[in-house]
DNA sequence: CAGTGGTCTAGACCACTCA
DNA sequence: GAGTGGTCTAGACCACTGG
């Protein structure tokens, strides 16, 4: 683990509330007390116990203090996709081709947030049903989550479906756009540029550490994205 | 203005990002600058700056300095979406338009399955955000769910708000396309037709029973959805 | 009313990056 | 190389609130 020391904090505290080692309601440490665990000043235990706060992991109360938070009874889940079993599922062949394969260093800022120690697996393939194109994907994956990505053939197994087996994720974001395809990708999909595609950006963690990155760009007349909730928090 | 120091250094800030005062892609003033103007520690700015930065509104970079990012509305799908909450949470100045308004039999089998009794409100409406058009929508209202339906002046009260006070959902299921812009969608969204767009269909049920149906149509370089997902339960 | 979290200060060193 | 943001310190006072 490396990194800011707040944010090695942060991860420490997510880790055991996720875990379950700290349950719901219990007390966390004081920040003083976190301070002389740590080794470090109250603003820094400080700016951790905040991050978990503002995320909804405790909750904080004066002279109190903080406490692990009550799991939220609106559970809700959108499938993060494989995209492999749902064309299976619906009964139609699935194809897969590796477009790219690179192994390099994260170059931009937020490429580092991902990957701490910088090291990243950089992929695209394209994912087929029936024949017909139906998602192009580009993936950063941290090497340092995931080692044992490097010795793992691509060209066979997509990499969605291998790091749902081996990188379980702890907390995910997707962000869901409407753009219109350009060429390249409009030519690998097989519509016209400018055609509207569906665009789902996904990051996901495990303990607060990045694990993969995706963007997945499908025809928007051949796909969309479906998210059952329900506020019993029941998952389906 | 009251609050700590850094919530309203923050305000101010969105503000004038919000506002337009600061336009995308310019720079702000330096960490330094903004102590001198405020009086107070970089420690401070540094904080509410920070704030900025989660919420997507600034990049930072080193040795160049904190830039105002390019603007998106987005939204956490888990949430239901309340688009006038959205948009004045965003600080920008919501406006709406109802556009037709309708009761109505049931006339297919998928409406007969929303409205046991047969009796729909048929709704459309047109949102908008500091005066550009946000959403197009469209409702269908099962009146035997929400009866006092009939006597709301949805001229003035958007449908989604009131809906959420009056008839809490317990299921929903969202459904999420890119669609190209129609030639009167486009032409009261503000596009050129064939736009790619971000179609949201939603339908919730209380207990078994429908409420309602709606279609939103967003802009795709306006809006992006985001849903945020913890292997513990939904978070924010 | 004592002890918590909330906030703030006035410094500091560092990594990075642009000029 | 210089100046930015990123981080951290070792204090401080305050508001609130539970005991």
């Amino acid at each position: 683990m490396s990194g800011p020391l707040h944010r090695r904090i942060y991860a420490d505290l997510e880790r055991r509330i996720l875990s379950g080692d700290w349950a719901p309601g219990q007390r966390i440490p004081f920040e003083h007390e976190l301070t002389a665990a740590y080794g470090c000043s109250r603003m820094t235990v400080n700016k951790a116990i905040s991050e978990l706060a503002g995320r909804g992991l405790v909750t904080r109360r004066r002279r109190a203090g903080t406490f692990v938070a009550q799991p939220k009874a609106h559970a809700a889940v959108l499938a993060i996709p494989d995209l492999r079993a749902e064309v299976v599922e619906r009964g139609q062949a699935y194809g897969y081709r590796l477009l790219e394969r690179r192994e390099r260093d994260a170059a931009t800022e937020e490429e580092s947030d991902l990957a701490r120690d910088g090291r990243l697996l950089d992929l695209a393939c394209l994912h087929s049903a029936d024949g017909a194109p139906l998602a192009l994907e580009r993936r950063l994956i941290a090497l340092s989550a995931a080692p044992e990505a490097d010795r793992v053939d691509f060209g066979v197994t997509p990499p969605g479906s291998w790091l749902l087996d081996q990188a379980p994720w702890t907390e995910a974001e997707n962000r869901i756009a409407a753009v219109e395809a350009e060429s390249a990708e409009a030519r690998l999909l097989g519509l016209k540029t400018g055609a509207a595609c569906l665009r789902v950006e996904r990051r996901t963690w495990r303990d607060g550490q990045g694990v993969t990155r995706v963007w997945q760009t499908f025809p928007g007349d051949r796909y969309d994205l479906i998210a059952r909730f329900s506020s019993r928090g029941d998952r389906r």
